[in-house]
DNA sequence: TGATCCAATCGTAAATATGCGATATGAAAC
DNA sequence: GTTTCATATCGCATATTTACGATTGGATCA
């Protein structure tokens, strides 16, 4: 009995790995998760470059909350901010975005 | 004065478009938004098809909980289900995967 | 007919996300 | 200097997500 592979309660369970690839992949789609961050990064790829009140300006939510999912982005490292005097400048960063790509393209 | 264009309150701000595509892309997104799910979907890809408990068995995780995520995976299209006997028999949905990839190529 | 098994659903607690107004910071303009 | 502008952050209310145990509903087995 001591060695017996056939009890139920010794059978060893492969468990399911969690890869890296797995939470990066995750971490970017949080990001992409909510509509109004998919139209920003599509805004931003259309337009190359925006500060934070163009956002404001073109979308019905508070400056609070444009800047909040602006951070979300970042966080994520799907956008990237250069500073200039008083304005943020927004830009997409394609890097995370081709990672993003890889990773899918594996599903 | 009331037909001057360069006043700022009249100045008219062309609002950012909610595209279909944003909120599919966003919503398969977020059923990728947790890393539990993304091992879901490597796994089923790997055993192409699977029943409930082979995910309970491989995750520290409570029948309940798991039968959720695949819940969510199935809501989201990125599964389907086939019932058979007791079973439930899970596989990933390939045609919303290549929908998927197709919306994040755009970006 | 039970008894057992597989899986979905319910109820609930804790954590996280979303949205807003108010406030803070810091640069530019006056 | 003070005022104005651009933006980030704080505090809070509400909504959603995540996780669990308990329960329910079928299907299979004895």
């Amino acid at each position: 009995m001591a060695c017996n592979p056939q009890n139920k309660d010794i059978v060893e369970m492969t468990p399911l790995e969690l890869l890296d690839s797995d939470k990066d992949l995750s971490n970017i789609a949080k990001a992409l998760s909510h509509e109004v961050r998919v139209q920003i990064i599509r805004y931003l790829i259309e337009e190359d470059q925006c500060i934070t009140g163009d956002f404001v300006k073109r979308l019905p939510l508070a400056q609070s909350t444009v800047s909040q999912h602006l951070k979300i982005l970042k966080d994520a490292e799907l956008v990237s901010v250069a500073y200039e005097g008083k304005k943020s400048y927004y830009c997409v960063n394609k890097q995370t975005l081709r990672k993003f790509r890889g990773l899918v393209a594996l599903l």
